[in-house]
DNA sequence: CGGCATCCACAGTGATACTG
DNA sequence: CAGTATCACTGTGGATGCCG
């Protein structure tokens, strides 16, 4: 894109990120931690390829994005978020936090998901409500997606990809009904009436909550 | 611009104020709060008329901005953000944030400088260090630009465009020398070295800060 | 002068096809 | 799997014109 050309701070971050495509492409990665060309790919429908291979070149030229050669078993290219590309989390989150209140149904405005994507809300939103007891896990599966949560220690949850071992509970539903359990936006009861299966200590689930 | 049709809080955003100019727009009027066409149009150099007059239109409709009749003295069109439009600040100081590390100095970037510019930074970057003192109020001049900036009671401080009315000190000088004097990245002494001129309470300085 | 609308050259985008 | 190549289309920037 053409530079604005202005000395102002959020200019220049526009500048930089303000591509189409590249912040959804920062949040794949945000996400997924690695991920390959075609991974990328499936986590960005709409996107033409010659778009995203444009982008993670820009992206990789100002620091964004590293790009590995992983070794034999996978023997592919890994592309991974820098320091620098993570330092955007504030601001995806901010900007996530902002967009919320414009989603709609996905079944009636015919919008793509992905089961994945529940993963950032998840980290951004959810927080441990007792940091200072002892650390949990929790197994999740977001429609098709395993995921696991665990406290972090500083009220925050770390959320990786992959099924856990030993959690204490674990939940399994609907991607937007778990989040919403989880950021206490609606009861055990009422997230069961609506397909969520949950096993474990309840009181497990009181631990967690939504933002302040 | 087309929707990424993602059913993605991030995306969502996106697709509100992705467009190129949109968040530059909403800068200048969370820094002006109310704006003629033709200030828009200097405070955004580069942009081409006919892309702000769309772009006010697209956010108006998506209920970013309004339009309203000043009434004879003015009268103009002037165009204010809306409640929903200043909830972008968190965004807004999330992306500058990032992006100030990636401004270099106007002189040798050739870039565009606008001295009114300075206000959205002191608001977002600079703090009340001692918020239950009784209120001050500062008149700065940054380079050509009056402002007024007086401290909340909650550890943040209101900028104001025009002067100010018995300052407890005033502070002329180049726009940055002086946000790097209030945030405390520079001393008095090296400030005024550069041009800096400080009149009123040496200790009224030590109340004002950066970040954290 | 303020607030656009129109026109044009060109850069960015999206769909598809193709390749090592 | 990880792209590159092609091409129609849309968005952008610059200039200019218009109207109260």
């Amino acid at each position: 894109m053409r530079s604005y050309g202005q000395c102002c701070a959020l200019a220049k971050a526009l500048d930089a990120i303000g591509d189409r495509w590249t912040l959804l492409i920062v949040r794949e990665l945000m996400i997924r931690e690695a991920c390959r060309y075609t991974d990328l790919k499936n986590g960005l429908p709409g996107i033409a390829t010659n778009l995203l291979a444009e982008r993670l070149n820009e992206m990789e030229q100002s620091g964004l994005v590293t790009r590995e050669a992983a070794p034999p078993p996978v023997a592919t290219t890994l592309f991974r978020l820098t320091a620098r590309g993570r330092e955007l989390e504030p601001a995806i989150a901010a900007l996530g936090r902002w967009g919320a209140p414009l989603m709609g149904n996905p079944q009636t405005t015919g919008d793509e998901f992905r089961d994945h994507w529940v993963a950032l809300p998840l980290r951004l939103y959810v927080r441990d409500r007792r940091p200072k007891d002892a650390p949990v896990r929790l197994a999740i599966r977001a429609g098709e997606e395993s995921l696991t949560l665990e406290t972090a220690g500083d009220g925050s949850v770390r959320v990786q990809p992959g099924t856990s071992e030993r959690p204490a509970a674990s939940i399994q539903g609907p991607p937007h009904t778990i989040l919403a359990l989880l950021t206490g936006k609606v009861s055990l009861a009422s997230a069961r009436a609506k397909g969520v299966r949950f096993e474990g200590e309840t009181k497990t689930l009181e631990r967690f909550g939504g933002p302040e």
